[in-house]
DNA sequence: TCTGGGGTCCTAGGACCC
DNA sequence: TCTGGGGTCCTAGGACCC
């Protein structure tokens, strides 16, 4: 069996750790720039307030209402990321961590000497207690029916105390009669669409056409879904897999028309991006540069360019990647053209043991050192302590966020001070 | 005025090679 | 009329996820 773990309103729960004043008021959590809602509380979705909300629209029906609203505080959540996942690998030998707030677990190769929902109802408790966040757990055959058990646990709380384990041919025909397709899982808004026009309306509808239409509209990985929803297990748990590409883009708090200003930041994001890359070990051997102006302007024609260049060596050097991403940019960006969003992915990464040494340059021992020691100051003393002097990071584009919630549990000096 | 960020997989089509 | 065949690699674009 596998189980999928899933933190209840994960950014919100968090804030609410240190706020437990808010528990039963409406809570949501903003983007980068304060731009829209990324997280709500129960009582926050109730009032009808959507996910991806731009926060402008809903401004009125925030302040009549009274609801809390907090600029994303990315490092709290990942902390709180790290202990539940902690939490559950104490108990659990094989876990895919699925995303910040979601754990794939498999039960297939962990016996347990209780009823496997009893389990998850006691490990619940722990995580409860441990970190102060509640989770819902959906235990099934499949990945993809496990997904399904989990929504069932967070919609019925009160029936299911927020586990629910599918065992049953029984309980799983009755869960896909109960599903919509567009809830479920790799089932998304354009597939679900075009099943709607098709009178295919639950996962139970689904199930039944034929493979062949399956295949043939929903690629190969409509197939596997169909399958899994059969009780058939086609997706295996991925313990531990590297990042194919790693990006790192923002959206700017106004427009930028200077090579000057966008160079800062590029070349910013290349640091970033390099130092995420040293830090799953691997080196990139192509980056893509990316710039585009502020999509929603109705009036204006919409700009966007974007630059690849394959590297003359593989390499994880922020001196490095960051000289190319300048390189790239200046020869896409037209100097006057207003930029609203930019980024930089690295990709076709390779682990870094099989370095490849090109004949004209010899690997540089002394950056990849020097690379080391920026990434141990930055770690201990914040992101950008050290930086190259290209992007130098002065507050004025420091991203908005008016109302950030102390760093409780990673910064010394916003730790709480019990009285 | 104000609209997030970071990923994955699959397919089709073109370039290139033997 | 008739114009090889098969493989790989790369890229763009479209779908999806949280």
């Amino acid at each position: 069996m596998f189980a999928l773990l899933d933190c209840n309103n994960f950014y919100v729960s968090c804030e609410r750790v240190f706020r437990p004043d808010l528990n039963s008021k409406p809570v949501i959590v903003l983007s980068n720039n304060d731009g829209c809602v990324i997280s709500r509380s129960n009582e926050a979705k109730a009032l009808g307030i959507p996910m991806g909300a731009p926060i402008f629209e809903y401004r009125e029906l925030i302040e009549k209402e009274n609801v809390e609203y907090f600029s994303a505080n990315f490092s709290l959540y990942g902390d709180f990321s790290r202990r539940v996942m902690n939490t559950v690998a104490n108990f659990c030998a094989n876990i895919e961590i699925y995303s910040i707030d979601e754990v794939f677990i498999d039960f297939y190769k962990q016996q347990t000497n209780i009823p496997l929902d009893v389990f998850c109802s006691e490990l619940r408790e722990t995580i409860l207690q441990w970190t102060g966040i509640p989770v819902s757990i959906g235990i099934a055959p499949t990945k993809a029916l496990a997904k399904i058990a989990n929504r069932i646990a967070k919609k019925f709380p009160d029936k299911t105390n927020h586990v629910y384990l599918i065992d049953t041919d029984e309980k799983r025909l009755k869960a896909l009669r109960w599903i919509k397709v567009e809830d479920i899982w790799g089932i998304g808004r354009q597939y679900s669409r075009k099943l709607y026009r098709m009178n295919i309306n639950t996962g139970y509808d689904f199930i039944q056409l034929p493979d062949s239409w399956i295949h043939k509209h929903m690629t190969i990985q409509g197939l596997r879904l169909k399958k899994e929803l059969t009780g058939i297990s086609c997706l295996t748990l991925d313990e531990v897999v590297d990042k194919k590409n790693i990006s790192v883009g923002r959206t700017f708090e106004k427009e930028l028309k200077t090579l000057q200003e966008l160079n800062e930041r590029i070349s910013a994001f290349a640091s970033k991006a390099a130092e995420k890359l040293r830090k799953q070990q691997s080196l990139c051997s192509s980056i893509l540069i990316y710039i585009h102006s502020n999509f929603h302007k109705k009036n204006e024609v919409p700009f966007y360019r974007q630059s690849y260049i394959t590297l003359p060596i593989q390499t994880a050097s922020s001196i490095e990647i960051s000289k190319y991403a300048k390189f790239a940019l200046q020869k896409i960006y037209p100097e006057g053209q207003a930029i609203k969003k930019a980024g930089i992915i690295l990709t076709n990464l390779l682990p870094n043991k099989y370095i490849n040494l090109s004949l004209f340059e010899e690997f540089k021992e002394k950056e990849h050192i020097l690379m080391n020691v920026i990434d141990d100051i930055n770690k201990r003393y914040g992101d950008f302590s050290i930086h190259l002097a290209s992007h130098e990071p002065s507050l004025k584009w420091r991203t908005l966020q008016q109302k950030l919630s102390p760093r409780y549990t990673t910064r010394w000096s916003d730790i709480l001070k019990v009285k």
